[in-house]
Order: structure tokens, then sequence, then C-alpha cells
RNA sequence: GGCUCCAUCGUCUAGCCCGGUCUAGGACACGGCCCUCUCAAGGCUGAAACACGGGUUCGAAUCCCGUUGGAGCCA
């Protein structure tokens, strides 16, 4: 690419940065981390009763959570996340291209009011043709102090082509489109002239974006000619659904980011997620943030909408969960710095750094996400406050108190206190009573997490050290009946 | 309703642009087996798709047209 690449991610601030909006960002910070160029965030703020700050710093922290650093060439005024455009501070400039545009005849005062429209659509209707607005304001005579909208004055034929990266050529007969309205009577700018006054002055190379947008570009492309400016490139990519195949919505459970992160996932496999969704690199499933500015190319994503699958979301949670505790850096970054803050919400104050590194190790192939592997490594952290009342019953008769003291009795003699020494005290055990290693295990193992499933018994003793293991092996010993 | 987009296993997708290598590949989920102190993870394995109908061609998942279905935008 010759021009250096511009791309800009402009979600409105409505609510919270959805799993759709997520994953436009990413394809727009990819294509321009891929490129070397810039990536802009602007702020399409212009619907003031639906837009609110708070918003704002949802989506940024969103953004910033999944890495998705936007370059700041914005004015410096809102702290921490300083350094993106808003509409709202841009309103002058809509007002001088508006200006303009009605100085050299390429739009017009409408005088038409919405209940003429209105009145006129149903018109139409009722005759069971589609309304258009007729352009009857083209050439009416000024009528200075009434309210007048401003309107685009389109080619009455012809086609307007849409070259886009992702679905090639896309052809519009303008005889569908009609005089749409740039400025509206009460004086604010419409969504699509604020969208190509922004893009062109913020001199966007680039605009990807969902393909819903992909019907008013034709409008806008009409636009860019009236105001003589060179188009961006255009892609619009397939939109997320629920598995009804609806576009996805509240309805269909969590879509906001935020609430992913909340639940544990991690912002590399959302990332990693995101990416899949729409773009393929062969078989490869696992993909380094790296490695996709790398391999990113947006002429490779498809145009099928798909289907937004959590399942499969969880999967690539728990491949990075244990991607990352296979090196000693990623263990402890994710043991201190992402597991801490689930195990302490659990009301476990100030928790080992060791023993949430064994919770990592051995938690990352047995759970989801992070909430749920605090959950089930809780009893690393504190001794379980009752047992499975499943395993209880079937575990707790007189029949165990026999090997448990045998067991206590053995252990006690242990000289070291290691996975090996003891999985070897066990087997040694377990033959001599005649019975399976897993009926003295199990025992043992609902002793020290109160549940029938855990990690490898021996590890966890190991980590918990011999006081620890031992006292709550003597505390379920007590709640054995009879012997 | 008008316009536009889309159509490969249940889901994400590879292949499609540059027809033959496709008895259509991978992954998630699901079933079986192995491993095993439990649960997982892992390994092996099974079932599972080119929406339909016409063309074009020696030959179509791949190109063209239509139908059906889904979605989005505008109203």
């Amino acid at each position: 690419m010759a021009e250096s690449v511009r791309v800009r991610f402009a979600p409105s601030p409505t609510g919270h940065l959805h799993v759709g909006g997520a994953r436009t960002a990413l394809f727009n910070w990819l294509f321009a981390r891929h490129h070397g160029g810039a990536s802009l965030l602007r702020i399409e703020d212009t619907d003031r009763d639906r837009s609110t700050d708070e918003a704002i710093h949802q989506i940024l922290d969103a953004m910033t959570w999944l890495g998705l650093d936007w370059d700041r060439e914005g004015p410096e005024d809102d702290g921490a996340y300083a350094g993106y455009f808003r509409q709202t501070s841009r309103l002058e400039t809509y007002r001088a291209h508006a200006a303009r545009l009605l100085i050299e005849g390429r739009a017009y005062r409408c005088y038409c009011t919405p209940d003429d429209l209105d009145a006129r659509r149903e018109a139409a209707q009722a005759r069971g043709e589609t309304f258009r607005y007729d352009g009857r304001c083209r050439d009416a005579a000024p009528r200075p102090g009434v309210p007048a909208a401003l309107r685009l004055r389109i080619p009455d034929t012809g086609t307007t082509i849409v070259p886009d990266l992702i679905h090639g050529d896309v052809a519009f007969d303008r005889a569908t489109l009609d005089d749409w309205i740039l400025v509206r009577s009460d004086g604010t700018p419409t969504y699509n002239f604020c969208v190509v006054v922004d893009d062109v002055t913020m001199k966007i190379t680039h605009v990807i974006r969902g393909n819903d947008h992909l019907s008013n570009t034709p409008k806008q492309i009409l636009c860019y000619e009236a105001l003589g400016y060179p188009q961006p490139v255009f892609a619009h990519i397939p939109m997320i659904l629920g598995p009804d195949r609806k576009r996805l919505s509240k309805r269909h459970g969590a879509t906001s980011v935020l609430a992913f992160r909340d639940e544990g996932f991690l912002a590399q496999a959302m990332v990693n997620y995101f990416a899949r969704l729409g773009w393929a690199h062969g078989d490869q499933e696992i993909f380094t943030r790296d490695e996709l500015v790398r391999l990113f190319d947006i002429r490779q994503v498809g145009s099928t909408p798909a289907i937004f699958d959590r399942v499969k979301l969880e999967w690539l949670n728990q491949v990075w969960m244990k991607k990352l505790a296979e090196d000693p850096e990623g263990r402890r970054r994710l043991a201190t710095q992402e597991l801490a803050p689930y195990v302490e919400r659990l009301g476990i104050a100030a928790p080992r750094e060791e023993l949430l590194l064994a919770t990592v190790v051995n938690l990352g192939e047995r759970t989801r996400t992070l909430a749920e592997m605090a959950e089930q490594g809780r009893f690393y952290f504190v001794a379980p406050t009752g047992y499975d009342p499943v395993a209880a019953g079937k575990l707790l008769r007189p029949a165990t108190a026999a090997h448990l003291d045998r067991l206590l009795r053995r252990l006690d003699g242990l000289d070291a206190w290691d996975a090996a020494t003891l999985e070897g005290a066990f087997r040694q055990l377990a033959s001599e009573l005649e019975v399976k290693l897993v009926d003295l295990a199990q025992p043992v193992r609902l002793a020290l997490t109160g549940r029938m499933a855990s990690p490898p018994l021996f590890g966890v003793m190991a980590d918990l050290g011999r006081d620890e293991a031992l006292r709550r092996l003597r505390a379920l010993r007590q709640a054995v009946p009879g012997a």
C-alpha cells in the first residue's frame, strides 16, 4: 500500500462494548498493525440523549483490556483514555461542510415537515408504492426564517458501485436511493453525513465496519462525490449472530466484553476467538497476538455471518490458561495478575503466591474460566467447610475408619513429604490392606478438598504441606461414625 | 414492502477467485477406546456438511441463472 494506512473504530457510547463491536475493533486494529498504519478511535456521540460518559469509559476500558490500543491524535481531554475524537466536538466541521455543499448547489434546503413526509409516506403505502423523497424542494424558493432540512442532491439515474474488499463490487441502482437528509431542520447533522465528514477529515484510508452498514454506503459515496473527496476503501465484515441466527443481543446472554472479563475469560482467548470468527489461517486455531498481527489479511475475511459460540470460547480460554501455565513467566502472571482477584472475590484475603501457582498449574486443564478455577481451587487456601454429600454418604462409614487410622500412622512416620514419597506410601498400604488405590485415595481426597474430583491427590498433599494435610485428614476421621 | 448481503458437518471454518489433487480437510461440541488415584488433559477413533433446481463443461463444492431459506438497511 502506497499511502500509509489509517483506520478507525467508531462506537457510539450508548451501551457497553459488545462482542460484535469488539470484533470490528479487533479487525481494524489488526489491519492497522499489520500494515504499520494508524488506528484511531472516534466516539459517535451525536445522539446526545442516549450517549453517556459512563458508556465511553466502559468501551475504552474494554478495549484497553483486550489490548486494542489506538493512536492518540485526538484532544487530550480525558485523562488516561485521552486521544480519541468525539463527534460532538466536531460540530463546527459538519456545519462548514454542509454550508459548502449548499453554496455549491450539491445540497438544497427542504421545507417539507416531518408531518408532510409522514403523510406522503402513508399515501404511497396505500397505493402500494415504496416511498422515496421526490425531490420537490430541489428548486424551491428560499423561505427565510422557515426551518429547513438540508438534503443531498443525488443523480436520478445510473448505478453507484460500492467497491468492497470482502464483497467485491456491490451495485445500487440510484433510482432506489433518494435525496437524503444531511442536516435536520433543527440543525443537527445526520449519522451518515457525520461519518463521511469525519472519515474524510481524519484521512481514513480504509473503512472496516460491520455488514449492517453496507446499505448506507452508496449514500455515503454519493456524499464523497458531492464533496469532491476521494473515497476510502471499504470492507464490510460479516455480522455476529446469536444461536437463533438473529443479530446478537442481550437476549442471547452475555454479550458485553466486560461481562466476559468478569466471568474470568482471558483477553488473549477473547482476541483469539474473535479473530477466528470470519477469518481463518488454514487449520490453525491458536494464535498469539503477534501471530495475528503478522498473518491477518482482511481479504481473507469471509462473507458469511457467524454465530457466536460460547462453548468454543470456553475451550479456547482453557487452552490459553493451560498454555500460560506452561512457562514460569506466564504462570506467575496468570497466578498473581489474573487469578488472584477471583480468589479474593471468594473471601480469601491475600492468597499465598505458591498456592496461587499450584492452583494455576493444576486447575488450568480442569477448568474453563478463572472464576471456575478459583472456585475449584478454593481448597488450596481454606480447608473444606463441608463434604460433598454423595461422597460423604459413600465414604464416611465405619469401614473407612480403620483404613484411615492405618494411613494416619503411616503418614506420621514419613520422613519426606513430596508427591513421590506419598504415592509410594499409599500404594504400599493399599497392597497391604488388599484394597485398590482408589479406595484409599478417595476418602483422603474428600478430606483435603471436600470433593470427589480434584487435581492429582499426592500433588495436592504436597502443595498443602504436611501439617495442613494431616489436619484435614484428622478432621475427616472425626466425622467418620464408629470406631 | 423496496434494496442489499449471505448459503460447506449442530457450530467456527479449509477448499471456491485460478473447475479435476475432495471417497470434502481441521477445530469445538457429541459417542467409543486407550491412559489413569478421582476429575480433567492427552492420544486414537466414530458419527456428522457442499440448501434445492437448472445450465456451462469431458468434468462443478468450485463458474452462470433461478428457487428457497436466513440476515441487514431503508421505510
